[in-house]
RNA sequence: GUGGCUGUAGCUCAGUCGGCUAGAGCGCCAGAUUGUGGCUCUGGAGGCCGGGGGUUCGAGUCCCCUCAGCCACCCCA
């Protein structure tokens, strides 16, 4: 009989043990700061009706689905954000919930796009929105979300750039181009990529725009500097459009709320050139980038919209959310060597040393789990020196043990590995000399 | 979805012009007088050379297909 090949598909892939970790490590952190803004978790299915998912987005979208006919003969189809479902969640359940409506949402989705570094076709977003207001007050705790998260994780060195398409949409309004925003925002987009001749190229050919359109228009993506001079450079630019002054209006009140809330104003910065391709959003966009790896692109992105769930029902729910790419970051992550590779998740393995004391072992072992510790028991009665060796490859901080010598007095030995230290601790009251002793010396 | 580059041990890679039984380092397993790991020494396991087909006396090496990874486009987390 032959073997069948084991292998995964293009863009799906297997989690080792260490990986995982580090991938759950950050999902408790995000859930963690979710919750202390008062974001509640929410889940939908994996699998929607197709109508729903293809409403939105557009040609590009609807080609990146995961789309099939199911055991009834239905059209469905795998969601590839998580916006979309929230959009229809809202529309069915928001008459219960009231707004404003807070949720956080970690969730898989799938795209049937090339993978590449840091990009897969089976990836984890972590979705926070508030829907039901549009005040700015939301758009500003965007930020400030991002940045405690970032924080929380543990990365120090990132930046999370903001507009506002306001700014934009004025100055095309003035055109009279409201309807080519989308070309003209796809074709910004690439600014920093393909430089200023390509865009403005795109801009004349993709957007239909008069070169001296274009010329205003790079003018206005090109502007940068601190926030202070951005907005002062922008004044002028949209003098005249109604929107275009409400949106610098609203940037300049975000900066400075931002700086009042804590963001350090070197993690903040307004960025003309963002535009974010989704077409939906109306007001304040993010991207968030990591200082020392700019390049595997945007790791936290979102934005303001009017109306999120028009197309399934006719109640105006506007908001404002972002989206952290979990798989993205932790392939930074990796590239950047930050990830602690751990290989257990336990704090303590007791030795099996003396093969006649396998149930003081298990005894022990279970005292001290109930003490609220993470236990493992290594299985077999090998020599000491090799099951110190297992304990120090999958990084247990520290081993038990203890032989006749010890079980005469009642006591154990705690060896810690990292510095080859024994320390000798009662077994007396249930092990709680050892349960104090690792909680106390334990790295957060 | 389109185009380019790559694929040899768990990992990183070498392998000449197509020619002996496919190699190295690291890792893994075992041992070096039966209560203490990391260093050292000795030994060992582990490869259908990504998969399939073709050319050839002979293919890891050349050609085609396919799968996967990376890069660019597109798009985006």
């Amino acid at each position: 009989m032959s073997i069948i090949q084991p292998r995964t598909l293009q863009g799906f892939r297997d989690f080792l043990p260490d990986v995982m970790m580090a991938r759950e490590s950050i999902m408790e952190r995000a859930r963690t700061v979710f919750r202390s803004f008062g974001f509640a978790p929410i889940d939908t299915p994996a699998l929607e009706y197709l109508e729903i998912l293809t409403g939105k987005g557009g040609e590009e979208t609807d080609r990146q689905l995961y789309r099939f006919e199911d055991h009834g003969g239905r059209k469905v189809g795998l969601r590839f954000d998580l916006t979309v479902p929230l959009a229809r969640f809202a529309a069915q359940h928001i008459g219960q919930l009231g707004t404003p409506f807070k949720r956080y949402h970690l969730g898989t989705v799938w795209r049937g796009e090339r993978a590449q570094r840091g990009r897969y076709r089976e990836f984890m977003q972590c979705d926070f929105d508030t829907i039901g207001t549009t005040s700015l007050v939301a758009d500003i705790e965007i930020v400030q979300v991002i940045h405690d998260l970032l924080l929380a994780i543990g990365i120090e060195r990132f930046r999370v750039h903001i507009n506002n398409r306001k700014v934009l949409n004025g100055l095309l309004e003035r055109f009279e181009l409201s309807d080519r925003t989308g070309p003209v925002l796809r074709a910004l987009d690439k600014l920093p990529k393909i430089g200023r001749e390509a865009v403005e190229q795109e801009l004349c050919e993709a957007a239909g725009l008069s070169s001296e359109q274009a010329e205003r228009v790079l003018t206005l993506a090109e502007i940068h500097g601190s926030n202070e001079s951005i907005l002062e450079q922008l004044e002028p630019l949209v003098a005249g459009s109604q929107r275009g002054e409400a949106g610098l209006d609203e940037l300049r009140r975000t900066v400075e709320a931002c700086a009042a809330a804590g963001v350090g104003t070197d993690r903040l910065q307004i960025d003309v050139s963002i535009a974010r391709g989704l077409d939906y959003y109306t007001g304040t966009v993010y991207e968030t980038f990591l200082t020392d790896l700019p390049t595997i692109g945007s790791i936290c992105s979102g934005g303001r919209y009017d109306d999120l769930a028009s197309l399934y029902t006719k109640q105006q729910l506007p908001g404002v959310g972002a989206s952290l790419g979990l798989d993205r970051l932790l392939a930074a992550l990796d590239e950047l060597k930050l990830l602690e590779k751990a290989h257990t998740p336990a704090d303590l393995m007791v030795a099996y040393f003396d093969k006649t004391r396998l149930h003081d072992y298990l005894r022990i072992a279970a005292e001290l789990r109930r003490g609220g510790l993470a236990v493992e028991c290594y299985p077999e009665p090998k020599k000491l020196g090799q099951q110190l060796k297992y304990a120090d490859r999958k990084g247990f901080p520290y081993v038990l043990i203890a032989g006749d010598r010890e079980f005469a007095e009642n006591v154990c030995q705690l060896k810690h590995l990292a510095s080859g230290r024994s320390e000798t601790l009662s077994l007396e009251n249930r092990a709680e000399a050892v349960i104090r002793f690792v909680r106390e010396r334990a790295v957060s």
